[in-house]
DNA sequence: CGTATTCGTTACAAAAAAAGTTACGATACA
DNA sequence: TGTATCGTAACTTTTTTTGTAACGAATACG
């Protein structure tokens, strides 16, 4: 899910740093450094969250369905769904030890409060925020901005 | 992480169940439904954080190194290390472009609260809980107690 | 219309990561 | 000394992730 949350956040902050024009597929995966494919197929998800909308043809492309403060990240996180995050060991316990068998159960308890701990701490910052502090970090001495 | 993490969950569990006698290696695996060099290879992180200890030979074995309610599981997170949690996207972002370049340091301190917020949740238990836990659910009437 | 551009999706290939296995030396107890 | 156990490295297999190719659908433009 990582690597998959980071590029759907480029993703939003590069549509919202050119609210005026669309963007293409092509465009955004040049500019994260990877395939259109792999762009389009997270853009399908962040579209079924109603985040972003697409047009086909000439002057089409990609643009968010609302304001870039009214999108949170743990909205972003929500819309990448259920591969969301803590998993469980998939292998079969001894079916004769009780810890064992109910280990899991406990553990998944403790899963969901993590996790919920995570959607709160993303629901602090918005998409807005992330650019402006991009543009902040940009304008940095050190790191002259380039476009 | 989240499925190593289960496991030495699981694994630590298991010592608190069985304070009196040392768990080989080999057991814990047949418990867990894996290898004991699987095993092996999470209690070697375990052990640098302290957190248990082994004997060799004939009666050794693996045991907790304190009592678990002392164990609390954001340091289990902790001993697994950097395979922590939240990692950021590895491609090249275009360099002429502004948000490519400095996205990812924005996200850095993103991820950062985000960790902390699952650490402080994880340290709310511990292992002592996960047994007492484990203990209740075996005692439902759906799930017999087989051990 | 027809053509070009772009999305949308599937199927497949390649690469990376994780898990599992084998092997063998080291240690310590009896 | 012999046996049980840890400790670790090398290797294989499996699973997951990422990347690529291909092609149909939609729509703007002339």
């Amino acid at each position: 899910m990582n690597s998959r949350f980071s590029i759907a956040v480029h993703i939003l902050t590069l549509l919202a740093s050119t609210p005026e024009e669309r963007l293409t597929s092509e465009w955004i995966a040049a500019s994260v450094g990877t395939n259109p494919v792999v762009i389009r197929r997270q853009l399908a998800l962040l579209r079924q969250a109603n985040l972003v909308e697409s047009r086909a043809a000439r002057g089409g492309g990609w643009a968010l369905t609302r304001p870039p403060r009214d999108i949170r990240l743990s909205e972003v996180k929500a819309a990448l769904g259920a591969e969301a995050a803590f998993r469980m060991h998939k292998n079969e316990p001894d079916s004769a030890c009780m810890v064992g068998q109910n280990v899991r159960a406990a553990l998944e308890d403790v899963y969901q409060k993590a996790e919920q701990a995570v959607t709160e701490s993303l629901s602090r910052r918005t998409i807005q925020d992330l650019l402006t502090e991009t543009r902040q970090i940009a304008a940095q001495p050190t790191t002259p901005p380039t476009c």
